[in-house]
DNA sequence: ACTGGATATTGACCTCTGTCAATATTTATC
DNA sequence: GATAAATATTGACAGAGGTCAATATCCAGT
């Protein structure tokens, strides 16, 4: 038996598609696909991700992060959350101090399948 | 004298950053990267794409993409008008039909981008 | 020119989302 | 256990965005 759609983890979703230019996506394939773009698609969430991409070992404390915007902590903290619920970053709690790490695999499928849509 | 960032193209727009975790991306970069992603991030949008990326030579008329939808007619412009003023797809009429084609080279680039979050 | 078909624009509606202030939760230290 | 610091949650607000009906524009053929 197959997972149902609700189920599947965001390497799945994104890992079912096959090249763009060989075959358009089904509306479901697109809606999972969307859901991890629109947690991109935006301008803090794309410099937190390059943030804690850059450092080392792909994995930043939250508390480095906030420094580098001029908005407020609950916004950060909020956009962090939906950069994790969408499957993008890993969060890992180490005394008070939490940690979030880039899901390589995710990253490097969902570039991927946008590059495939070119040549 | 070097373009003012209104002026820059999309391959420029993401043609600019170095890898993710490299280096992090400035406020400006993630804002105009964010602009390509958003367009990305909608499913019709997506799957719109994804249609004309899967037909010969990469574009495919307007008539044929409406079809795929259950979406009125303006709608299927509207997406159309957001994929194409983003820099993805080129317009082209030809008589009373329009033609859109991928920008392989805008969506080569962007995935890349993506992609260099991971290792 | 007129008609018909293909696509775009306008304007309105409703939902979604980014932001903040205030408050809550968790954990280390005294 | 009380306090302080780091992060998360809640609730409210304003602005952005997806959708449609109605209308406009553009082009081919008659």
């Amino acid at each position: 038996m197959s997972k149902s759609l609700i189920e599947l983890t965001p390497v799945e979703a994104v890992a079912c598609c096959t090249p763009m230019t060989r075959e358009p996506m089904t509306g479901a394939q697109a809606e999972r696909v969307s859901a991890l773009l629109k947690a991109l698609a935006d301008p803090v969430r794309l410099q937190l991700l390059s943030l804690v991409a850059s450092h080392e070992g792909g994995e930043a404390c939250v508390c480095d992060l906030s420094e580098a915007f001029d908005l407020s902590q609950p916004t950060i903290s909020h956009h962090l959350k939906v950069l994790h619920q969408s499957g993008l970053l890993d969060r890992s709690k180490r005394g008070v101090w939490v940690y979030y790490k880039v899901r390589a695999d995710v990253l490097d499928s969902l570039g991927k399948l946008i590059s495939s849509a070119g040549a």
